[in-house]
DNA sequence: GTCTATAAGATGATAGAC
DNA sequence: GTCTATCATCTTATAGAC
C-alpha cells in the first residue's frame, strides 16, 4: 500500500499528546503555545489541528484520559476482604498508580481551572467517583467498628490529600524508593483512622 | 498640601496586589494579562509599572509576601511545651492561618513553576523553613518516645500534604465550620504519628 | 497529513504628554 | 501617578497548495 508522503497519523497522534503533557506539566497550560507543542512534535503548528479541534480539547483529552486510566485500574483492582485490608489495598494502589505518572497527576491537579465549565464538570464527576471508593471503605470500617473517624468524608479528603501530596515531592532516585515510601504512608494512614487500642 | 490630580499611590499600590492575587488565583498567572489586572484596579495598563518593574515581580512579591506572613506568624506563635502539645499547636496554627487565605495558598502552590529560577529558589527556601518547624517537633517527639514514625521527613511531608489539601476543598459555609474541621484533622494527625498504646 | 501563509487580535513593556 | 499611543512580537485558528 502506498502511503502519502508526510502522512504519519499513527505516529504523530500519540506524539502530540505526549508533547503536550510534557510541556504543560513543565510550564502550565496557558503558558504553552500550540507552536511550542508542534515544535516538540516536529511538525508545523497547523498540523496539530488534525489531532485536536482546539487547544482546550487537547487539555481535556489529557485529563480525561488520565481519569479513565485511574478509574479503569481501580475497577480492575476490585479490592476484596475486610475494611482494613481494603484500605491497605487502596493506599498501595493509589501510590503505585500515581507515582509513575507525575506529569499526568500534576496536570490533572493544576490545570482544572483552565478547563471550560462543561469539561470541568466532567472531570470533577470522575474525581468524585474515585473519592467515593475510599469513603466507602472508611464507612464500612467505621460501621464494623474497625475504624474510629469523626467524619468519613473529611477523613477521605484528608487521606487523599496526604497521598496526592506525595506525588508533589517524591522524586525517583531519592533517599527512599517507592516500596519504602509505600510502607511509611500505609503506616500513617492505618494509624490515622485506627480505633484506639 | 496640594496633591497632584490622579495621584493615588497609597491606594493604588495595595489594589494592584489585591487585583493580581484575585485574578491569578482564578485564572492562573500565565492566563492573566497586565491589562486585565489594570482593568480590575481601574487604571490603564501602563500605570501598573509604577508599582512593579514587570509581571514576574508582581507574582514573586505576592508569593514572598505570603511566605513572610506565614513565617512571621509561625515565629510569633512560638509553640511551647512537650512534643504532643506542640504538634497540636502546629496543626491548629496551620489550619487557622491557611483557611482564611485560600487565594494566597492557591497561588503560592500553583504558580511555583512560573517563577524565575532565582525567585523559585528564594520561595523554596522559605517553604523549607516552614517544613523544618514541623519536622523538628516530630523529631523531638520521636526521641522522647511519644511518637512512633518510621521516618520523620516523610511524616512531615505527609502531614503537610494532608493539611494543605484541606485548603483545596474547604469552602466557607459548608457542612462543617473551621472549628469542627480543625478538631477532626487534629485527631487524624495525632493518631497518625502516635505510638501504639 | 503536512505545509506555507495569513487573518485578526492580544501580549508585555516603554515613551512622552499632562 | 496616570494617561494615550505605540512597538515588536506572539497568540489561536483557518485556507488552500501539495
Amino acid at each position: 500500500m502506498a502511503r502519502k508522503q508526510g502522512s504519519h497519523a499513527d505516529i504523530t497522534g500519540p506524539k502530540v499528546q505526549q508533547a503536550a503533557l510534557r510541556l504543560i506539566a513543565d510550564h502550565g497550560f496557558a503558558a504553552v503555545s500550540m507552536r511550542q507543542i508542534a515544535a516538540e512534535v516536529g511538525v508545523q503548528a497547523g498540523a496539530l489541528y488534525n489531532y485536536t479541534p482546539d487547544k482546550q480539547s487537547l487539555l481535556f483529552d489529557l485529563m480525561q484520559g488520565h481519569m479513565d486510566d485511574l478509574l479503569g485500574a481501580l475497577e480492575a483492582a476490585a479490592f476484596q476482604g475486610d475494611a482494613l485490608t481494603r484500605l491497605e489495598a487502596f493506599t498501595r494502589f493509589h501510590i503505585r498508580f500515581h507515582l509513575p505518572r507525575a506529569d499526568q497527576v500534576f496536570v490533572s491537579y493544576m490545570e482544572l481551572r483552565n478547563l471550560s465549565a462543561a469539561n470541568f464538570a466532567e472531570i470533577e464527576k470522575m474525581r468524585h467517583r474515585y473519592e467515593d471508593a475510599l469513603e466507602d471503605i472508611l464507612r464500612v470500617g467505621q460501621a464494623e467498628g474497625v475504624f474510629a473517624v469523626a467524619d468519613t468524608r473529611v477523613a477521605t479528603m484528608a487521606i487523599i490529600g496526604m497521598l496526592t501530596g506525595l506525588s508533589h515531592w517524591y522524586r525517583d532516585g531519592g533517599r527512599l524508593d517507592m516500596i519504602e515510601i509505600e510502607a511509611i504512608y500505609w503506616d500513617l494512614v492505618r494509624k490515622s483512622v485506627a480505633k484506639p487500642a
